[in-house]
DNA sequence: ATCGTAGCCTGGAGGC
DNA sequence: TGCCTCCAGGCTACGA
């Protein structure tokens, strides 16, 4: 299921192969790809057709298209975009436009120029596609907000419906002290403060686990009572893990897709703690647990993780 | 205000 | 074989 590596590796597929072109119509499919996008399937067509795709941009599981009006005299700075969550199977697609339909197919974009064609495909339609404006991001105080790459168009800008969705590790914005003093406020597990998109953003099931077993954290591990290293060493455990999935996850994709799959494949035979029940712990040996929280697995080492005396969940 | 949970959705896997 | 239940899980709405 697509986290933030693996959002970050259909941005850059995105960034070659639509960036600058002018969007000629588009097309839903299933009106339920675009249920957050009040004013309709209609309108959401008409927003996009005749308007040009800048180079997209990303935070947290989130990625967004600047959009520019077309024609002439189209100087100002982009108020609107297409943004998109994968949710748990959403795939962006840009192939030849006359190629099968996919049985899944929600949204599906062509260009002026005829060239290849921009297919929102979900199987299980928890992803999600929207044209909305762009306001001022309230978290990237430095006005730039990272992608490690500088882009016209949408920058200190974020789409209006995630204003409220925290910077990701991976960006400049993101800002490690006010994460550690919002985690010492909060009076709930540490696993469930990681997938608060609110706190850090672009953090999963996967890479939570995955995080928490880097730093030796039990999942239910109350945040009041972290110390300082400790919230560091889950915040260095997220960073390096989404980190390392991206590198593995930017080789694989070299193709017409934007995405290779929806499934994650790739990165799953690095995997430490998720999916490896019973298994033994890379570091001791221990085989990994599966415990179910929030009505999700949780997987983790008994003894590198103990069970704390007082757990929160 | 803050924290925790139900429900959305589909298809593959496994049980009988 | 075919029917059933379980499972995957990000996010929003809602209740405590």
């Amino acid at each position: 299921m697509p986290e933030l590596p693996e959002v970050e590796v259909v941005r850059r597929g995105l960034e070659r192969w639509t960036a600058g072109r002018t969007i000629a119509s588009a097309e839903v499919s299933h009106p339920r790809a675009v249920r957050r996008h009040a004013a309709g399937p209609a309108d959401f067509a008409g927003r996009l057709a005749g308007r040009v795709a800048l180079a997209p941009r990303r935070r947290g599981k989130y990625l967004w298209i600047p959009l520019q009006d077309g024609g002439e005299g189209s100087g100002g700075a982009p108020g609107e975009a297409l943004l998109a969550h994968l949710g748990m199977s959403g795939q962006l697609l840009v192939g030849e436009p006359d190629r099968e339909r996919e049985k899944h197919l929600r949204v599906r974009i062509v260009f002026t120029d005829g060239g290849h064609d921009l297919r929102f495909v979900d199987q299980r339609t928890f992803g999600h596609l929207m044209v909305c404006e762009l306001v001022p991001d309230a978290f990237g105080g430095t006005g730039d907000s990272g992608n490690d790459e500088e882009h016209k168009g949408g920058h200190g800008l974020v789409p209006e419906p995630i204003v409220h969705i925290a910077a990701d590790p991976l960006e400049d914005a993101f800002d490690a002290e006010a994460f550690f003093r919002a985690l010492r406020r909060r009076k709930t597990g540490i696993k469930r403060a990681l997938l608060d998109q609110s706190l850090i953003s672009g953090v999963g099931n996967i890479y939570a686990d995955e995080a928490l077993w880097r730093a030796r954290l039990h999942w239910a591990r109350p945040t009041e009572t972290l110390t300082r290293a400790e919230a560091a060493r889950a915040l260095e455990g997220a960073r390096a893990v989404m980190g390392a999935a991206l590198e593995v996850g930017g080789t694989s994709f070299d193709s017409l897709y934007v995405n290779v799959n929806g499934e994650s494949g790739y990165f799953e035979r690095s995997l430490d703690a998720y999916g490896r029940r019973d298994e033994p712990c890379r570091r001791c040996g221990t085989p990994i647990r599966r415990d179910v929280f929030m009505n999700r697995s949780s997987y983790s080492c008994p003894t590198c993780q103990p069970r704390p005396r007082r757990a929160r969940y």
